[in-house]
DNA sequence: GTCTATATGGGGATAGAC
DNA sequence: GTCTATCCCCATATAGAC
């Protein structure tokens, strides 16, 4: 079926379920309410309806589930991050659009943002390694709009790398407390942030 | 001895080590670095050089171990927040120094810091009343200081909820990152949160 | 208050039938 | 590719000696 070919563009899932892709989801499900090592197997299967074992003909450990959903939501990050960091040739823009798009997408995507976020220690040192390559690229976007904003004389910046952080916390930590049945929108969320991060690099209106 | 009586003004906790406080120190090390759910009571125990056995002498389960931890970092954190609220009755300088202190108290407190924030799901119903009311405690202030600075006249903040949580945001997820090794200091994530507290309030010098 | 030993249950992962 | 059954290990927590 053609069906069979459409992929989610935040996740990159397959949206109709083949049985490795519904096995994700639940792990999806699991880890982000469980945490990693809260997680059985059996809970996994369960939410995926299926017995224990047949986890196993689809994904080799539960590590390799935890290292899918994360290399799957790190690169769908990066790239949220590289669109928005070519959106305008203006550096504060970049900026703007940067923080609220990120914002945007841990908002959305706040289950597998949770994983994304605070699951990276449970990885292997190998699994570990590639994951931080993404991290390390969202960092040096970010970073590098602030020095070519400074560069321009448009934004006031004493830290650059300092300040990249804390653009970068504001568009995180809200998979700590973010519920999609809550009152805020992820609209309003990229907005609020879109603005404050214009105030925080110095280039508010 | 009187030096049994010297408590520890971020944690609360015994500087000489009874047996009851060093377990809690080791849990503290255990639940950072592995979460509460990857931690066993061996890993406990072994951290405070005793059996498996000991640790029930003094605690009655894993969870009262990270209840106690969770508690008396979440009172240390609303005693911070409380003084700087108190520090000025300029409600621009209490913004900035709550977030300031907020952030080195984090930076600080970083190990105690990760099991405040990130391990609130893993306790039980009822501790989990009581820590959800410090939260609140802590977010009532920030907002009471963005409320007074707009009625006052010295503040912009269009969303006072939300602009309270961001500066939250700010202060509390580099706990995700922080480590007391790196080339950045407490005193430089205070200072440099603090400056950018101003801004995102649209008081900036 | 500490230990050794253990009760009791559950976890990741596999074997082998269908 | 799914199942049932199970291996083997480890978890929390307790019993009882010292």
């Amino acid at each position: 079926m053609l069906s069979t070919m459409t992929t989610d563009s935040a996740t990159g899932r397959d949206r109709s379920a083949s049985t490795r892709e519904r096995l994700l989801d639940a792990a999806v499900e699991a880890f982000a309410t469980s945490g990693f090592a809260g997680t059985t197997t059996r809970d996994i299967a369960s939410r995926a309806g299926m017995s224990p074992a047949a986890v196993y003909v689809h994904h080799a450990t539960k590590e390799d589930l935890l290292f899918e959903i994360s290399r799957r939501g790190h690169r769908s990050a990066v790239q949220i991050i590289e669109k928005a960091s070519q959106s305008s040739p203006d550096p504060v823009e970049q900026v703007r659009n940067m923080v609220a798009e990120f914002s945007r997408w841990h908002a959305v995507n706040s289950r597998v943002g949770r994983i994304v976020q605070y699951e990276f220690d449970a990885l292997t040192p190998e699994h570990r390694a590639e994951i931080a390559e993404y991290r390390r690229a969202i960092e040096a976007l970010m970073r590098d709009a602030l020095e070519a904003g400074v560069e321009a004389g448009t934004m006031t910046v004493s830290d650059a790398k300092g300040t990249a952080l804390a653009l970068l916390s504001l568009s995180i930590d809200l998979v700590r407390w973010y519920h999609p049945s809550g009152a805020t929108t992820p609209d309003e969320i990229a907005s609020l942030h879109g603005d404050l991060a214009l105030r925080m690099v110095g280039a508010a209106a």
